[in-house]
DNA sequence: TTTTCATTATACTGCTTGTATAAATGTAAT
DNA sequence: ATTACATTTATACAAGCAGTATAATGAAAA
């Protein structure tokens, strides 16, 4: 059953809240959920494995709210990215993913270890990509530097903001002044032209992990956010557009969280996009396509 | 035998730095250094306490090497800090202090985490001094999150620096680039009256922990740091002068370093020192003195 | 020489993750 | 309804961990 399989990760995400990662012993989540160990193992074959399973469960849904805020959006719109950072920022503290990623990333074990690098630096080239549609590619040398700093002060002021439980500033308080420094920031930098790490870097970061626990589904969260962006710019408002959105989020949604997608769906909904909207936005769908092929044949 | 003590603590550190805390097991460190367990007990009570040990046996070492560099010197000076952070940052690349205590930081061992945040906060809170030495009492109010932000961004900017071997740039240049930024900073945050945390926060950090890990060396270093400073304003180069500072650099170190310091020793010194300097800086010995009778006195 | 104290070897407690296995239970197809 | 298959359970087990306990050994101080 994927009911108890999901009953097991709430449970244990919360006995992680609690107490923490290593302070829990499966002992403890057998007994929280109400299964034996048979089962535990059959569902889950380590412990950090089940952590791995928590994560996506979890940041799935935070993904999926995140990027469904630019729909519609002007991606340079500075507003947009806060947004997403205080929502992201909100999921951690009720997850504290952070808190139990900071352990998990000192931990024993390799894969997990591993696991939760590929995580931060996705997140980076998350940022890299948002600050490039907001700051322009003309700032772009400086920009992986930028996303280091940003992401690194963001975390620190809002880790003593809530050390001390009496006087915590709220969140976006705190994103926006960060944003405001790094607003100032990129302009010196680009002045004085003082780049310490090249964002061709990233570039090296990710070969190595491509085929491995987010094997593809980087290329199709790019791919996916193309296409929409081309829709919003190609159609009008109104129920075409809506449905087209619709559809895409659908095909990401089972390709990326289910471990068997239903090709013949894919195949389905793909045709129907094709038939109603090639016309204008014929390469986006394609490279879109592309992106389906290549998660479905790893 | 002191020695032997100390082999295990060289034994252990090394090896920690190989495999990690965690999966660096007790036998590992008894076989490494050619102890038994009994012995390992007699000389640690803990695996924890071993850890605080290699800590402090190495950055008493670094403590002191830092603040000799502010001697004779305008705390003023920004090079000077610049100095300071290159030779922390050194000790830390050599020692892999700052990666260990990351994993320390969120072991199970609750003592051991008290213990690194405390001189995580000790750390911060010297360098807010230094920030108030460079940037001065008017900028007061914005110093505490630059030095957050300063923390956070050389730690990260390091890191990611040294993740891709092939192109790691010298430390002293990223320093360097944190401190612009920084400079430019205080001054935006100045102008625009933006503040986050309040530095007067720090003081609530302290009570707390006054008694427990690090007693009350940290009174002492300041008394020592201040009293230093008015005799260097006080005295003319010359051999008067760097006697003092021996003096002085002599007794902190034996109340710092020593589990038994021993009193007729500092009571002479201190005596020595009052008769050769105090009319011109009778305040600060005074001040000295009340530090040095609340660490013995513990 | 005897006393004292650090050291050693060794066994033991109680915890951990993970494996193995036989019995019991549920479920779906015939 | 019965057969066949999959899941779950209880339980014992292995190998590792930190830390405790103890009797025997050594060496130096009294």
């Amino acid at each position: 059953m994927k009911n108890r399989r999901q009953d097991v990760i709430d449970t244990a995400h919360k006995l992680f809240i609690e107490k923490g990662y290593q302070a829990t012993s499966i002992q403890d989540i057998l007994v929280g959920s109400g299964i034996s160990k048979g089962t535990f193992y059959n569902y889950f074959p380590s412990k950090g494995e089940l952590f791995i399973a928590i994560f996506r469960s979890f940041y799935k849904r935070i993904r999926h709210e995140r990027d469904k805020l630019l729909i519609n959006q002007d991606s340079a719109d500075i507003e947009i990215f806060i947004q997403q950072i205080e929502l992201q920022m909100m999921g951690n503290k009720q997850s504290k993913l952070l808190v139990l990623i900071e352990e998990v990333r000192v931990s024993n074990d390799e894969e997990l270890k591993q696991f939760i690098n590929q995580t931060l630096l996705l997140s980076i080239r998350w940022m890299h990509g948002r600050f490039l549609d907001i700051f322009g590619e003309s700032k772009k040398p400086y920009l992986l530097d930028s996303v280091i700093i940003f992401h690194s002060m963001i975390t620190h002021m809002n880790y003593f903001n809530h050390r001390e439980t009496t006087v915590a500033k709220p969140e976006i308080q705190i994103i926006r002044y960060c944003m405001n420094r790094m607003i100032h920031t990129i302009d010196e930098v680009a002045k004085g032209k003082e780049q310490i790490l090249d964002p061709e870097l990233m570039d090296t970061w990710f070969p190595e992990f491509k085929n491995h626990l987010y094997p593809c589904h980087d290329d199709l969260l790019n791919a996916t956010l193309e296409l929409k962006k081309a829709i919003n710019t190609a159609f009008p408002c109104g129920e075409n557009r809506t449905r087209a959105v619709e559809l895409i989020d659908f095909i990401q949604d089972e390709l990326m969280q289910s471990d068997n997608p239903r090709e013949f769906l894919i195949e389905s909904l793909l045709a129907t996009l094709k038939t109603g909207y090639a016309s204008q936005i014929q390469v986006y769908i394609e490279s879109f396509e592309e992106s389906i092929n290549s998660c479905l044949s790893r």
